[in-house]
DNA sequence: CAGTGGTCTAGACCACGGG
DNA sequence: CCGTGGTCTAGACCACTGG
């Protein structure tokens, strides 16, 4: 899509709206896929700001010709998607924060309060072939470059996360435009803004083992020490593998919530 | 599979759709979803045989004396909560076999296949007033009289996961007249045909910890060894909770997947 | 109160599947 | 070919929110 670079000007506030928009997506698609995607690229390019309303369905109807049921039905699948909120009576809004609640999962100890965002550390960022796991994970082939991750995350001063964050690099050479200092805590919003790519799903996988001597020093843990592992698979809407990741933290205090549905 | 209550007569092949059935549900809720309700109703009770197609939704929305749009978004409804699957030129067919994808989540051991549903044998079965954790989680009063089950599962001859369960008994008295001996593996299928609580969604806490004596012996492991515990509560679709359970298994060897929205 | 999203209708046309 | 579900339209009416 998209990829921005690092230093361009913010967006206008009051967005583009043209029924031109729908020339640049896939004629194939229905016309209520067509509008969700063109209403995903305003959102993911900050068009409006989140929790402020976007303008009412009738509204984005006639801007579009097309009728309220087909906008209905494209709003719709954004709010099943996670990026918009609708209240009735007030309106329709773009979700903030929409990673804390669906994408993003932490190891938890037990004094913790559960809300915030721990901090985190960026230990090293580097452009080499992808190990055995996240090359098949994310359908690459075996030699294909790809940009690799290593962070480190706290809470206050004590480290209790340790990452390998992998990405493909043909998708997310932008990030490299990136200075590592600027990297906050979330990097989804970054692969969205920066590199036009948009997280829609993912999946995770539990196991329990025991810390090596790589992890051990990270944790500040003994070697052998109980610990859990998650690797994440990142998907786009088309389906495609976006980023490969592995958490690793100590088990114990270890607590992993999920909705089932 | 579909265990049924133990003596009931078998059901009609041809349901009986009448507009009156609308008259049985919440006449607070739109239409849709007293629609959805009623369709539920039917194909809980075995009204259409898996693998069969529903009639046309033309034909249900005149049965019903809606329109078309109506009946459809109750259909749609009922697709994305797992019961019904639509296949374009086709028709609309009830789902076998739901309750293996997406409810339900299995310890396997490195050696195993991953299909299949593991054995289980119940090893108690009692009413009696739950405890903290459960009576929290299904939001009943201290005192409130609970079906506890103990139920232990195998891979082969292998134990390897022991299951507490708690039910509100209120719910689920029906549950107490089927012989211990006639309950399957699956449990979802008996509420729903035995009961008439349908499982909407779950949700799950994973922790981990290490075996106490009870475990030790049913897991056929030392006290202290490294365990897993899962808690789900599963809700109804009007948000209240029906089950409350609690499966440990050791933690070598463990994997959990989970699909993220 | 005016404006928003939520429900429901009635119908046209299209795309797919199987006989 | 006919019957199915999928898309799209145009509009009426209701229920909620906020000033």
């Amino acid at each position: 899509m998209q990829p921005r670079a690092a230093h361009t000007a913010p967006m206008p506030s009051i967005p583009a709206i043209s029924p031109a928009d729908l020339d640049q997506t896939d004629h194939r698609l229905p016309l209520y896929a067509r509008l969700r995607d063109v209403l995903t690229r305003h959102i993911a390019g900050g068009a409006w700001p989140p929790g402020e309303a976007l303008p009412a369905e009738s509204a984005l109807a006639s801007a579009y010709g097309v009728s309220v049921g087909t906008m209905r039905k494209a709003l719709q699948q954004l709010v099943d998607e996670g990026l918009l909120e609708r209240r009735h009576g007030s309106g329709t809004f773009v979700r903030r924060a929409q990673f804390d609640k669906s994408l993003f999962r932490f190891f938890r100890h037990a004094g913790d309060t559960g809300s915030g965002i721990p901090a985190s550390r960026i230990l090293r960022r580097e452009v080499t072939t992808a190990g055995e796991a996240p090359e098949a994970a994310l359908g690459l082939p075996a030699d294909a470059p790809v940009i690799r991750l290593q962070r480190l995350r706290f809470w206050g001063d004590e480290p209790f996360l340790a990452e390998d964050i992998v990405l493909p690099h043909d998708r997310f050479s932008a990030f490299l435009d990136i200075p590592v200092e600027e990297l906050g805590p979330l990097l989804y919003p970054v692969y969205e803004q920066a590199c036009g790519q948009v997280v829609a799903r993912a999946e995770e996988l539990l196991t329990v083992g025991a810390a090596d001597a790589v992890v051990a020093r990270l944790l500040r843990c003994r070697t052998g020490t109980p610990i859990v592992s998650i690797e994440r698979t990142a998907f786009a809407h088309d389906g495609s593998a976006l980023e490969w990741r592995r958490s690793r933290g100590r088990a114990d205090g270890f607590t992993y919530r999920v909705e089932i549905r």
